[in-house]
DNA sequence: TTCTGGCACTCGTGCCCGGTGAGTGCCAGG
DNA sequence: CCTGGCACTCACCGGGCACGAGTGCCAGAA
């Protein structure tokens, strides 16, 4: 096990190479750090700490950077979150107080954390799978021709066009439309298949073929729109890391661009508390110089959704943790106000 | 005015420049491109050039590179727009083919349209003011809350929520609905103001107030969503011009991060036709290295939105116009079909 | 056992410098 | 008006060299 002493070289091994991005070598550790220790003994505790895999130097005769292990490390044992301060949050209600629907909430949400962070924002949706259904419309646009109307307790609308085999009634589809919000209004989405199921044997047969298609449009949409979308924003902030250019930012945009890959991996954050995927912890290969802070936010108590951001293994995991916390908190507060 | 040959010289030397991103020297000119003159006398046309502004030499003893005037020239004068080959045409009308929605076609188009360029796409969503209005539906939400759909032509959805300040019937709601769907459906955005502008005066004195506030929640909803929106893909291609790496691109991302930017940029290009804006004829200081070439597009005959590429000013100027031409083509044809 | 100062060693970085070659401008002659 | 020749410029490349940050090890002190 490390000594007491050990982590608190590791912890300032973080924190300078975090700020300055250049290796940390003992003689500066010692000077802004009061390790109360000599270089010569930071020495070998570096020593040490290397031999365990926390830190490895990128040649002879330069000083030490934290590697994956050593940040994973950082982050379980030495770092809590930082919080914001009272004026920063301020700033965040203030900004997100202004939007006027789901769009805009989540647009407000990408731009206020790549701001706070510097970072690359990555805002999911709010899901579909967790939703509970509001209304669903349908409306005659021709005489065969209806368009089906979903509207989400979260705000969310999502429209498909159904060709009907057979022409239907004004007061058919009215009945239908009534009868399937009876059912389902207030549901939750994985329970609309069951709740719709015996509702064509009640109509009439030369309308059953329309129902019928409606209902499985209906089916449709949910599981299709349970594939989230997402919003990204700060992508400029990548250039802030001028080094290892451009062999990073490449594959990163390229990931970013895939949003498959980022939903899978805002997937795979926990449901409740913070994740922190640090560099190769990542499946993504792109991402592999990257670490992924992701947390779940929702209008109640539970999660419908995550947002998180993506920046390099180097970052400030305290005050990223603390915004992306501050940021989850209050978009789930305006959303439960909606 | 230039002669001929020296027009042939500008040709080769953009031709070469964009192929090889290395500025061109006389010998290699003669080599590759079968002038019929020596390169003493290509040396001479282009100083010319050199004068005249269509060319520069980043210093001494180098090559020389176009500069946004020859770019300009060589767009206006000598390059045709490249059609593109039939399997290219069929793979964009396979790829565009599949889409479900609206922005399922935004999203493809633009993927489609960063893979053919390999550059930064944009496409633009349909605009709403020159579309016309395929419904308007109200659902009681509860007693004093009504959700506002408004659906146009071109498939797009929009809703918001009205607080009526008197509870109202479902009746009266419904009376509303048809008589507001009477008037307005098939309408233009620009029109529909004139047209509901009385509809207040039909109703019950108590049921005023919500008609009102529903009818102006309606327009601001016509004004407001009169701002487009976009979509941006392929931002990872910028990474292709590792030369001016980063001075160029951080720019470039923060002006695509902003949509407004874009927007007024693809605004500004003509409504019918192709329109190239080259270097500094760019607004926006961060596209002074960056070429727009942008089309508008639409399902009818009539533009309704405009869709384009961002590259660096070394583009295939051919090449990317025609494939910018193809595109909105059968995005056209698409949203024409839906 | 743990810490410290000293010391030799490594090696990346920055700098100078000369050679090379691509490319130019100019000029005299066809 | 074109062409070949010629002198000149200058970015680029590679080698050599000094510098210094940083390390590992060791003997002695606490």
């Amino acid at each position: 096990m490390l000594s007491e002493r050990r982590l608190e070289v590791l912890r300032a091994i973080v924190q300078d190479y975090v700020g300055t991005e250049e290796p940390v070598g003992s003689k500066a550790l010692t000077e802004r750090h009061r390790l109360g220790v000599s270089p010569a003994t930071v020495r070998n505790d570096m020593a040490a700490l290397e031999d365990e895999g926390f830190i490895a130097q990128p040649h002879t005769s330069a000083g030490r950077i934290p590697t994956d292990k050593g940040y994973r490390l950082f982050v379980d044992k030495l770092a809590g979150v930082k919080p914001l301060s009272s004026p920063e949050r301020r700033a965040i209600q203030n900004f997100l107080d202004g939007a006027v629907d789901l769009d805009d909430v989540v647009g407000r949400t990408v731009r206020l954390l790549a701001q706070l962070t510097r970072q690359v924002a990555v805002v999911q949706y709010p899901s579909l799978t967790r939703s509970t259904v509001r209304h669903v419309e349908l409306l005659p646009l021709a005489t065969a021709r209806v368009m089906l109307v979903l509207i989400t307790d979260t705000g969310r609308v999502e429209q498909r066009m159904v060709d009907c085999p057979t022409p239907i009634t004004e007061d058919s589809l009215a009945d239908l439309r009534a009868r399937l919000n009876s059912r389902v209004v207030g549901r939750r989405f994985a329970d609309v298949p069951q709740l719709v199921q015996d509702l064509p044997e009640s109509f009439e047969q030369e309308d059953r073929g329309t129902v019928s298609i409606v209902l499985s449009t209906l089916l449709e949409t949910l599981v299709e729109e349970t594939e989230e979308r997402l919003m990204i924003g700060g992508t400029a902030n990548l250039t802030r890391f001028v080094h290892d250019f451009p062999l990073t930012i490449r594959p990163v945009l390229e990931a970013l661009e895939e949003h498959v890959v980022l939903l899978k991996l805002l997937g795979e954050a926990k449901d409740s508390g913070m994740t922190v995927r640090i560099g190769h912890e990542n499946a993504h290969e792109g991402l592999n110089a990257t670490s992924v802070v992701a947390v779940g936010y929702g209008s109640g108590d539970e999660a419908v959704a995550k947002l998180g951001v993506v920046g390099p293994t180097r970052m400030d995991y305290p005050g990223t943790m603390g915004a992306v916390r501050a940021v989850a908190r209050y978009v789930g507060q305006i959303l439960a106000e909606s």
